[in-house]
DNA sequence: CTGAAAGCGCTTACAG
DNA sequence: CTGAAAGCGCTTACAG
């Protein structure tokens, strides 16, 4: 959906469709005469909107904005014409009638994986709305104050939160305080205080679980993650509780305890490939470990999958640069991060008219997307 | 610097420096009225300023836009004015009035770490400007038109050409028939056609190249870069000249052809560190490569850098996430992507105003960054 | 070199 | 439920 808008490149071809309502409008507010640097901004306005749908441009505004109060006839042309017209609103314009909205970006240490994916998504829903991005980085707690400080100093109107901050307890808590809008990204276990949007982590593992037992996998092993973040036990619960609901047992070693390094995943899989019997398959909590564990698997000459199945979750770019590519579970950041913005703006909006809003905790769909790693048991 | 304007949060303490100027303000307007709505926009208008220069406020639009035609006298009281109220133009409104800025991203398969330094710079400077990113994903050559097609379509004025796209023929072609202003980034050898910001290769190589002979390293390899991108013959050819500068030889098989990626890196150092005798240290044109050298020095049980000396390019993540970290050339992606932004706005603007506008072609700095990976040679 | 006036496209009180 | 008017803060012709 292109946008026709004011103020676009000089040098693009004249819109023919909106050029005859733009010289409408010209005539009806100059007396006719054409102002050239504008003849090529096609875009409808609310005054051809109203004039078509023989209303006010008052209304327009009403029916744009979700405002209650008008009536269902005049809604209706209203929305008519907006679609004969084809006409969005001119950001722009609010935006200097009503202040630009700011959303802060308040970032750690994410994974330049994660932070690239999230930014896209970000910036795209920003672009949609109009609101600017606003981002402000921190790495330790003291600095997270003076970080939240800065980004309300900016002009944030609300604050995304992704990980590992959103599992941050004094970073939730001083949002909280402040009052100010925010909302947690991919965090297991959302405040109550603050909306979230997040996957399923435990029906996600259960998933990658499944794979497992249907490819034929009895013998399964476990890398835990780190026990700071929130989805560490929920996707080690959902490995517990599909192994019993299968009727299998978990011995003790055959769990190791990783903290989503690489470094600790290169341990784990040594403790866990150094038993006398070894697993079949390792399902290890995120990516980064499991590359980790096919590394250590080739250093014992061992083949994936063929003697040893490995999968990962999250679905990051180390996924597919090691070899055999990873099955693994994909985590939609991009959307996730578009959610959380139309989350904040929403929020932001019903402050501003004084309205009060409920947190809302929204569930992202997640893929099991199978790759290289994986094979029956034989 | 914060920003004063209307917008914020609602929540925000009221800027009592500013706030007696905006009640003037509103006084003036309104009659005495006080909207309560904007009781804490505290920033200060054209208006303002105007009124305490004792000008009007096209004299004082015109110097912030940096228009000639204004005298000295006035243009100093315009400017003593701005410092003392503060003032900071509303780039909401410009944008209502000239319509909003719109600097597309047109990008193909940078790595992540890449993208999301770019985008952080990318957005801090059009956040400062009142612009607004927009993000458009290609893949292949075919792709390529239909992305920038999209982009236009969607109101771009210009456009930001990262890796590996400033090198595509194909794409810097359209871009050129087209005519929108683009600028690319970090391509070695920049088009005169369009503006470009990069970093100097040759001479960061060279940087390189003198750490390793400072260490007394008098044998060392090198692996070249993909011939397909611009950096890769500027990098070789720097270690060629400081290598006869330093009167050493560089016999055929102390150069090895690599990709630029991990795997490529693998095959060139096995390939020089399986000479009947072994360099000293090994060059590699990138930090991914580099760091498949040391996995391969490990794999034949020598320690970095007490039996060899390795050293990458462009300081990306894996430069400190292998063991030893890397020492390596920082390329100031951020800063190169706000020098590209605000050059492609320069451009824009030039153009709307009927301007012709020079390509410019600006050169960032690089730093040297030692870390553990080097050492001197024995 | 300088300014008064009109306008960008939208929304906010206000009055009906 | 609806509209006329004023205004967001800035810039663009136009006239001097």
């Amino acid at each position: 959906m292109g946008r026709r808008q004011a103020g676009r490149a000089l040098a693009r071809p004249v819109d023919a469709g909106g050029d005859g309502q733009a010289a409408l409008r010209w005539a009806r507010r100059d007396g006719g005469q054409v102002k050239t640097a504008h003849r090529e901004a096609g875009g409808a306005t609310v005054w051809d909107v109203a004039r078509k749908a023989g209303v006010s441009a008052m209304t327009v505004s009403r029916v744009i904005n979700g405002n209650t109060s008008v009536s269902v006839k005049n809604r209706e042309k209203v929305m008519r014409a907006i679609g004969e017209l084809n006409y969005e609103v001119n950001v722009a314009a609010r935006a200097a009638r009503i202040g630009t909205l700011r959303v802060g970006l308040l970032y750690s240490n994410p994974s330049e994986a994660f932070l690239s994916a999230f930014l896209v998504g970000a910036l795209t829903e920003c672009g949609q709305s109009g609101a600017h991005l606003i981002l402000e980085h921190c790495d330790n707690l003291k600095s997270q104050r003076k970080a939240i400080d800065r980004l309300i100093d900016d002009g944030a109107d609300g604050i995304l939160v992704p990980p590992p901050l959103c599992d941050s307890k004094s970073a939730l808590k001083m949002l909280a305080e402040l009052g100010i809008p925010s909302v947690a990204v991919a965090t297991a276990r959302p405040s109550p205080q603050m909306s979230a949007v997040r996957i399923d982590d435990y029906e996600g593992a259960l998933t990658m679980m499944r794979h497992l037992l249907a490819l034929g996998h009895t013998d399964i092993g476990f890398i835990k993650g780190d026990p700071e973040h929130t989805p560490t036990q929920l996707r080690y619960q959902a490995f517990i509780d599909a192994m019993r609901g299968a009727g299998l047992d978990v011995p003790a070693e055959r769990v190791a305890q990783g903290m989503f390094t690489y470094r600790s995943g290169l341990l784990a899989a040594r403790e866990l490939l150094g038993q006398a019997t070894r697993p079949t398959a390792i399902f290890a909590s995120n990516d980064d470990m499991a590359a980790a564990v096919i590394a250590v698997a080739h250093g014992m000459h061992l083949q994936v999958p063929d003697d040893l199945t490995v999968c990962g979750f999250d679905d990051t770019p180390v996924a597919t640069t090691v070899w055999p590519e990873l099955t693994t579970i994909h985590q939609p950041i991009t959307d996730m991060a578009r959610s959380a913005v139309a989350l904040l703006i929403e929020h932001v909006r019903a402050q501003r008219s004084g309205h009060a809003y409920d947190r809302r905790h929204q569930l992202m769909p997640y893929t099991l997307v199978v790759r290289e790693s994986t094979s029956g048991a034989e």
